[in-house]
RNA sequence: GGCGGCAUACCCAAGUGGUUAAGGGAGAGGUUUGCAAAACCUCCACUCCCCGGUUCGAAUCCGGGUGCCGCCUCCA
């Protein structure tokens, strides 16, 4: 049996707990991309909220399906491809390609199904006959519109009543200024596709209805998508899908909080503030960008401060990253209990929040999917492993008691796509994308530690200070460990 | 104007009726270090936007106020 889980539902505005249709299987339906430009940061956090989501909910047992569409006929695509003098469903191809590098570079998952509106006629069509049959919609010049009075249930999603409901598109003889378009006429240089009310395209809202239906059936789980989408489009697929499949449509509505900016604004195309996933990939590893999206609840707004925030989430990573190399350093063999008593209080400290590690953070996901908790224990843990690595018999001995931490851990990486890499590896990721934001390459660092090991190795300390302030001075950080001399890329300041 | 949401330290942020209000970052002091860095230790909100109320007890519930945000136009 899967674990059981609590998620806020916005259709009833309350924590429910989660009763599956069908034992064991989650159906999940996210609202993707329309397709016109690149991912920006605040898309990447409902791509990242729900990814993880989904990781955590598998690593629990659960057999999701996970159905994130594009949007690949829209007005925004028509008319940037038409500046661009390319066929519409070319450019979109164009972003569904670059969508997916960009996806792929942040390491997230792929769905099940990605579903696109242009091969998905069929379905959208059917749906639309279903409704135009059942009087839910009328056909006129051409366009056929949704009759929102037909639907008594209207407005439940976003809690609006009739006044605040006017749809503003305003083509081709509607009844009401709540109706929206459900199928619209061809124009003239538009791409359009056949109808039984003749040549057009569907309109925003009926894709999702129909492609949600073809996938997942009329009744299914979980539907998600980010805030800004409660009204209309939400609000509108539920009409649409209610009143055409005569089924109640998603049992839960998940809504992840925006990106916001300095200035109170939320991320946005049309707010001239985007900053795009590619961009910031050239310069952190895919990981902090996870973290940083993750550090929050996912129904609350998350500030976002550019190079700032991902370097302050890139140290937390590291901090993670750096004790679980630690713990994996110990070695021992006896009975981790054992141990525990010769070492005293903070090995037995380990010890007991390693053992209770999992529990907690299954704890904190299930309730609500509570990653800023889950995280906080994580860190609670780095600090038990650090404090306990203070000790010198640590390192020999130490090994079973940071064990239990040490698989603990894993749910991180399992569940929330994080510190899934080797330290090495990431340590290794970030060299590659900062020395390049900071103008450096790797041999002309490795060749100034090597001169300052010498250095070192001869007492030379003001000749081995020296090269340390100027490597300093390049952004560049020694460690002098044990093992021998380290190097790494100072996190703060200087951000190029 | 209508609908919805948020307000916790210098910053981020958890906590939504009951031990000393998690955790991270920044800052200050200390330990350690050839010196550093990292790490560790100590300090850093008697208090949770304001005013009332309910309660034995509230950051947590209720009422009012203030501020901010989202949606109402495309939007993750």
């Amino acid at each position: 049996m899967p674990a059981p889980f609590r998620i806020y539902n916005s259709l009833s505005r309350n924590v429910e707990d989660f009763e599956p249709l069908r034992p064991g299987h989650v159906g999940l339906y996210v609202c993707g991309m329309t397709v016109y430009d690149d991912c920006h940061v605040g898309h990447a956090r409902a791509m990242v909220v729900f990814d993880a989501f989904v990781r955590y909910l598998r690593y629990r047992a659960w057999d999701v399906t996970f159905v994130r569409n594009f949007t690949d006929v829209d007005d925004k695509i028509i008319a940037r491809a038409s500046e661009a003098g390319v066929e519409p469903l070319a450019w979109a191809q164009r972003y569904i390609d670059r969508f997916h590098e960009d996806m792929s570079s942040l390491g997230l998952l792929q769905p099940s199904v990605e579903p696109r509106v242009s091969t998905s006629m069929e379905s959208i069509q059917a749906l639309i006959g279903r409704l135009v049959a059942d009087d839910h919609a009328y056909e006129a010049d051409g366009n056929v519109w949704f009759d929102v009075a037909s639907f008594s249930e209207y407005g439940k999603l976003s809690g609006r009543d009739e006044e605040g409901l006017s749809n503003p598109d305003s083509f081709g003889g509607k009844r009401s200024p709540r109706d929206f378009a459900l199928w619209k006429a061809v124009k003239p240089g538009e791409p359009s596709w056949e109808s039984p009310w003749g040549p057009g395209r569907p309109g925003w809202h009926i894709e999702c209805s129909a492609m949600a239906h073809e996938t997942l059936g009329a009744t299914f789980d979980i539907h998600g998508g980010g805030l800004d989408l409660v009204f209309p489009h939400h609000e509108n697929e539920i009409a649409q899908s209610e009143c055409g499949n005569h089924a109640h449509y998603a049992k839960i509505w998940m809504h992840n909080g925006l990106l916001v900016v300095p200035g109170g604004r939320k991320m946005g195309k049309s707010e001239g503030n985007m900053f795009a996933i590619r961009d910031a990939m050239t310069r952190f590893p895919a990981e902090a960008i996870r973290l940083y999206q993750l550090q929050n609840h996912y129904r609350s707004p998350l500030l976002w401060l550019g190079n700032e925030s991902l370097t302050d989430a890139l140290a937390k990573l590291a901090r993670l990253y750096d004790a679980r190399e630690v713990a994996e350093s110990f070695g021992g063999q006896q009975d981790a209990d054992e141990v525990a008593s010769a070492l005293g209080d903070d090995a037995a400290a380990v010890l007991e929040l390693g053992r209770s590690f999992v529990e907690r953070m299954h704890a904190a996901l299930d309730d609500d999917f509570n990653t800023s908790l889950a995280l906080g224990h994580a860190f609670e843990l780095a600090r038990a492993i650090n404090r306990f690595a203070t000790h010198k018999k640590a390192r020999k001995r130490g090994g079973p008691i940071v064990a239990p931490a040490l698989a603990g851990l894993q749910v991180l990486s399992e569940a929330l796509g994080l510190l899934s890499l080797t330290t090495e590896a990431f340590q290794d990721e970030v060299k590659a994308k900062r020395l390049g934001a900071l103008g450096l390459d790797a041999a002309a660092v490795e060749a100034k530690i090597a001169e300052r090991t010498a250095a070192r190795q001869a007492k030379d300390w003001s000749a081995s200070d020296a090269i340390r302030d100027e490597l300093s001075g390049w952004g560049v950080e020694v460690r002098d460990t044990a093992a021998g001399t380290e190097w790494r890329l100072r996190l703060s300041d200087g951000d190029a």
